[in-house]
DNA sequence: TCAAGGTGTTCAATCGATTTAGCAGACCTA
DNA sequence: TAGGTCTGCTAAATCGATTGAACACCTTGA
């Protein structure tokens, strides 16, 4: 237990405490070695662990950090972001304090009183979806947005590359000679800010390869397999040929759901349908047949930067910007080249 | 900021520091209702919340408990224990360190000295698996176990009820009038304590409703989809008077390959086959058509119940002790009673 | 008038570490 | 021998709160 004090060190070491802190933080003080070495023998046998809240006390830095997070417990990401914020956080020597707010504005005020109350030393407040966030009052000046940005003030954030994201996915079906390819999207009041930057990272690349875009192409469900699988359904009523080759998901789950609506139809993914997922959620992507290419948000790379960035061991990185982490593309078995068929109607139709 | 202290408040007031502190904490000495008011308005003023870093040495008491994780990162189980911890620590007052060690003992020392220098009030020790592990050292006395019982030693632990869960899946499948019901269980060289406790009450509820083992319908894949997919395909094989007419799986993921054999056969669920899962994920079972009856994890519960312990908040439960966390059903659709020519000729062979 | 008792508030010690200024004593030099 | 320098170590202040002891001041009763 933390029972034991400096003072039992400096005792058992016939020294006083300061003697004892000297040596153990090695200070650049003129002490022999011998007294050195007697110190911290002393220190190993009776077991000493300084007492980080006194320490804490008169350094006015406790080599604590807090992390405020919306939910933990209703998204598959939580973890990975929290492990990154986690490891760095541990390769520095500092211990995090976990708060869950699940959205509640009196938890979330609480949390902040609570964690500038611990003296934490710096302040990440986490999101797990990407998008825009109201700041909280009280929240530290020095405090990082993970997973969100916020609506006002001046932060540095970290949100991951959709627009980029979009792009890798597109091309990918592009580079497989792909040339009707539909964007699924969300069918949301209030669709998260990844919706829109896919959706032009996939006009991007759509105008980069020349190919004209079709509205017919870009269609919005249900976020779930239900809402997938209903959605491609129409897809694949249009006439042989406007009917995409391919599809773009905005999730794995819609991209389960693509896969349900095609093997109704007989089609087989990919020889007649490519399918490309947004999330890379191990638990659907790495469980359909086939494996499904997806894009990986880069949650557990965004925990490290937030972390990093809030400790101040990144300073080279411009103070108070956004960063958009990249999401790489993972690659998997639903992208082939499209059926000669409608490779050749596309070309009948250049 | 932390930036105003309690002298400031007294300053404010025009009291001492001591006064002020009696007055914020309650405390029962004689100051007249117009004092008090007085320093509440003064603290409210200059935004006074107490270091409790200072509150802690003075009191030897944190109101902060450790939480040490094997991982969180690859489970999706993860967030739900951490949010039932949390909640229970919040609703005390109390905060939570989280750290994540991925089973290493060398993170895991050094995460134990971290939080006992912290001064932590409790120590709760998860892991993400129901298992049995070793203890490591320097863990304090009251550390609670969650998820996981310790090897050894005298400790508090909190694991699910695996026996009971296995009872109530088979009891479902029994109730709806199967007779020939399979185990699909784990396939693995040191298989998960949760295996043989879900074989015993499968093997309960058979005894209780008087129906014979039969070893060739306890079968084991590999813990995936494609594991479930394959043992199953094995079970189908089976002759038509002894194949089974329901399965119950070790886990959700295995029963997704259930689904997917039975689909190649022409089989449909639940009509032909009846399935239930374990684990209650939701990205499986939900997505899954139709939806899978399954045992849910209480891993909120458990969370919660080891918090409030480590918090000497439930002086009721007797000390030192395991707690069987029940698994409660969920049941969606994929359970019905078994096709009329099982029924047949279970009937026959009676 | 004075002791006793009550009321309202403060003094000062305390928690366990860190750190600066400074003190003995050894040694050196003129 | 006195003064200066260097070496090895420690005294004491400090961080910001809590709290038991104690101190003024007022009232009351004999």
């Amino acid at each position: 237990m933390g029972r034991v004090r400096i003072s039992d060190v400096a005792a058992a070491a016939g020294v006083s405490t300061s003697t004892v802190s000297l040596v153990l933080n090695d200070r650049d003080v003129r002490i022999p070695h011998e007294t050195r070495e007697r110190v911290r023998r002393a220190a190993a046998e009776v077991g000493y662990s300084p007492n980080t809240v006194a320490r804490g006390l008169r350094m006015q830095r406790t080599r604590t950090i807090g992390l405020i997070s919306d939910t933990i417990a209703t998204t598959p990401f939580a973890g990975r972001m929290l492990a990154g914020a986690q490891d760095a956080a541990r390769e520095h020597g500092y211990l995090v304090f976990l708060v869950d707010t699940e959205s509640d504005p009196q938890v979330e005020q609480d949390a902040i009183r609570a964690l500038t109350g611990q003296q934490v030393d710096a302040m990440i407040y986490a999101a797990m979806w990407h998008r825009v966030v109201d700041v909280p009052k009280g929240l530290p000046a020095g405090t990082v947005f993970l997973d969100c940005r916020p609506a006002t003030g001046d932060f540095s954030a970290v949100v991951p590359d959709d627009r980029e994201g979009g792009v890798s996915a597109v091309r990918e079906l592009v580079a497989a000679g792909h040339r009707r390819i539909a964007y699924l999207d969300v069918d949301e009041p209030e669709p998260p800010v990844a919706s829109a930057l896919r959706h032009e990272g996939y006009l991007a690349v759509l105008a980069e390869a020349g190919i004209e875009p079709d509205p017919a192409l870009h269609v919005r469900g249900e976020t779930s397999a239900a809402g997938g699988r209903q959605t491609t359904e129409r897809l694949l009523d249009l006439p042989a040929d406007r009917r995409p080759t391919a599809i773009f998901c905005f999730n794995d789950r819609m991209a389960a759901g693509v896969y349900v609506a095609a093997h109704r139809r007989g089609l087989e993914i990919p020889r007649d349908l490519s399918v490309v997922g947004y999330d890379d959620q191990q638990l659907v992507a790495g469980e359909l047949d086939p494996p499904l290419t997806t894009i990986a948000l880069p949650h557990y790379e965004m925990g490290r930067w937030a972390t990093e960035v809030a400790l101040g061991v990144r300073a080279h990185e411009a103070p108070r910007s956004t960063r958009l982490m990249p999401c790489p593309i993972v690659r998997r078995d639903s992208v082939s080249s499209p059926p000669a068929a409608a490779t050749n109607s596309s070309r009948r139709r250049a």
